[in-house]
DNA sequence: ACTCTGGGAGAGAGCGCTCTCAGACCCATC
DNA sequence: GATGGGTCTGAGAGCGCTCTCTCCCAGAGT
């Protein structure tokens, strides 16, 4: 069978006692050198590694931090937000004593991903990519520290501990910038609205038209993916087109769109072309996210780019906060910025 | 401070004992069905969830698994590879009481993760994505059981437990089909040759040139990526154009070319349209791995294709096995099968 | 010579659970 | 009525560590 060493053989082969030994091996500095020495000796003569486990049962700490992501792990791996984050987390935590677990939440079996945070295997949890429907963390936060990427919508989780860009004033960033090159009829193809990032991107779009006196109701919305963008901007245009015998036509055209994400974006660049006109001088285009792809579009996507990175790490850096026990604040917002290319 | 309610505080609430608690919260049969209702009532009222450290200790079962992947992380995300891996892994688990950890492993301090492994957090490790060089894992497994992804090369590691493609075998049918097309002038491009994988490949490529009588020298060696197999395909070329002023150009022109993977392999193809040949009339093409674009590249890519998803899963049907104490063999190998589609 | 101080080491009580062992109790058997 | 055999429950000893408390023993101060 695998037993490994205990401290009570080390105390014994360096001929002091369990507490001396445990001095040493957590640095303790009121130890006489030479016994250090000694006990180091024993220590490498045993291949002695401290047991972790009972470590954590008697200092109610277990220097463990989980990651959760969503089981369906190929969505997660495939999803290009995801790494940045991961990387960020890693970073910020690479130079603390934290080790990292991303920890695989089977969706069929939630009790156990909760018995596994509620059983004291780690000092504090980090979620991302947190569904509105989810139910799954409420109640957790009193059990331990827990950091959401993203604001979590589920109405007890109101006053959880989250970081997030601000898409609403991203969303606003985006539109000014479109009413500052002189366009008027700015519309907008939204997320899903069972999710903050669609949500609040949304809100913002309609408080930087309101506030330019503009038509709030050029709304169309999408799924986030492609084809759901081409389907809206489709729809778009149809509700614009004077020549369109819809007796919903309405107005002048649209000469600008806002759209909630990159491929959403890719996909209404699409319809616009295939209608013949032109981006950025007929329709210019903002899009959101700054994925990998946005720079190699035609023309080159205008969008936002949102700091991933940087969101794991201020997760991490808040989390590692809380577990110490310090006051921080509910929310931590991540500045963005418009990276302006040829689209708009 | 979070202080969850413990086993005593249940018992006391219910009035029975400690030991009779905990039968009831871990489904012993031998407990009058009154008591069961009795003390499930109260672990409801108090929100009873069991402290798996504490357990983890008394017990010596954590019952959480390891997969260890290397910090790299963007290029474990990146990576086509691991994702199914995971999945299958996740997949295996999801029946037992397991629960699966990722452990990013700090490449800058491998220690943290040595420790946490022996430090009993896990009651086995699945390594994947194992380099030659890499020395982390020696020594471990005398710590608890560990399965690799994928013959480990290094020589301490001779006598671990692992579960792999036949990487030789499947070259051999790569190469016995570029035979059985009638094509005599059979090259290879290799992968690198510190990973089993590159290794392997090639030691089967040459197994079927020489029983079939090729020329055993027609090898040039890529890293895997894209451009690598491109240039070596050039080199290829160049070595065996007859019109080519290259004192170093001998035999006849090669009809055929197994390439150890599909990134290689659209690199080769590239090169070789560039050169005015065709695939597969003039020179016949077969990848390896079955990457997602192989078949939307032109012509549609003959590759070996690998089930990654059983592999993680038979690495942790394996793993749960060798935790149990039960015999299982050193090494177990998934079979492969040629995909044919158009490049040969 | 005496007490006082303080650094360095050991003793021992947990942390919350599991698990063996022994005891209590009930029923059947002789 | 005594004995045997079951079933169920409780007591208590750990699991390997941390951490407080106490003790010991210089060396300093008076």
């Amino acid at each position: 069978m695998y037993r490994n060493p205990t401290l009570e053989m080390v105390a014994a082969e360096a001929g002091v006692s369990r507490a001396t030994v445990s001095r040493v091996v957590n640095g303790s500095t009121s130890v006489n050198p030479e016994v250090i020495t000694v006990v180091n000796a024993a220590v490498a003569r045993l291949n002695y590694v401290p047991n972790r486990v009972a470590r954590s049962l008697a200092s109610r700490r277990t220097d463990v931090i989980a990651l959760i992501v969503p089981e369906s792990t190929s969505t997660v791996f495939a999803d290009p937000f995801f790494a940045p984050v991961v990387r960020g987390v890693a970073r910020a935590l690479s130079d603390t004593n934290y080790t990292l677990n991303l920890l695989i939440a089977s969706e069929a079996r939630p009790e156990k991903t909760r018995r596994y945070l509620q059983g004291g295997n780690v000092d504090g949890a980090l979620v991302v990519s947190h569904h509105a429907e989810d139910h799954s963390y409420v109640g957790l936060g009193d059990s331990l520290p827990i950091v959401f990427g993203g604001r979590p919508l589920h109405p007890e989780l109101s006053d959880a501990y989250y970081v997030d860009v601000d898409n609403r004033a991203s969303a606003r960033l985006a539109t000014d910038h479109l009413i500052g090159l002189g366009r008027r009829r700015i519309a907008t193809i939204a997320g899903r609205q069972d999710m903050p990032a669609g949500i609040d991107r949304l809100a913002g779009w309609r408080e930087s038209v309101a506030a330019a006196g503009g038509d709030p109701s050029l709304v169309e919305y999408g799924d986030f993916s492609q084809s759901s963008g081409a389907e809206a901007m489709a729809r778009l245009l149809m509700r614009t087109d004077a020549a369109s015998p819809d007796a919903a036509a309405s107005g002048d055209p649209i000469d600008a769109v806002f759209v909630a994400n990159d491929q959403m974006a890719a996909g209404a660049i699409q319809v616009l072309h295939a209608h013949g006109l032109s981006v950025p001088s007929d329709v210019a285009v903002v899009g959101y996210d700054d994925d990998t792809f946005a720079s190699t579009l035609t023309p080159p996507l205008t969008t936002v780019n949102q700091p991933s990175a940087d969101l794991g790490a201020s997760m991490a850096e808040l989390l590692v906060r809380l577990i110490a026990g310090q006051e921080a604040p509910r929310r931590t917002i991540i500045p963005t910025t418009l990276v302006v290319r040829a689209s708009a």
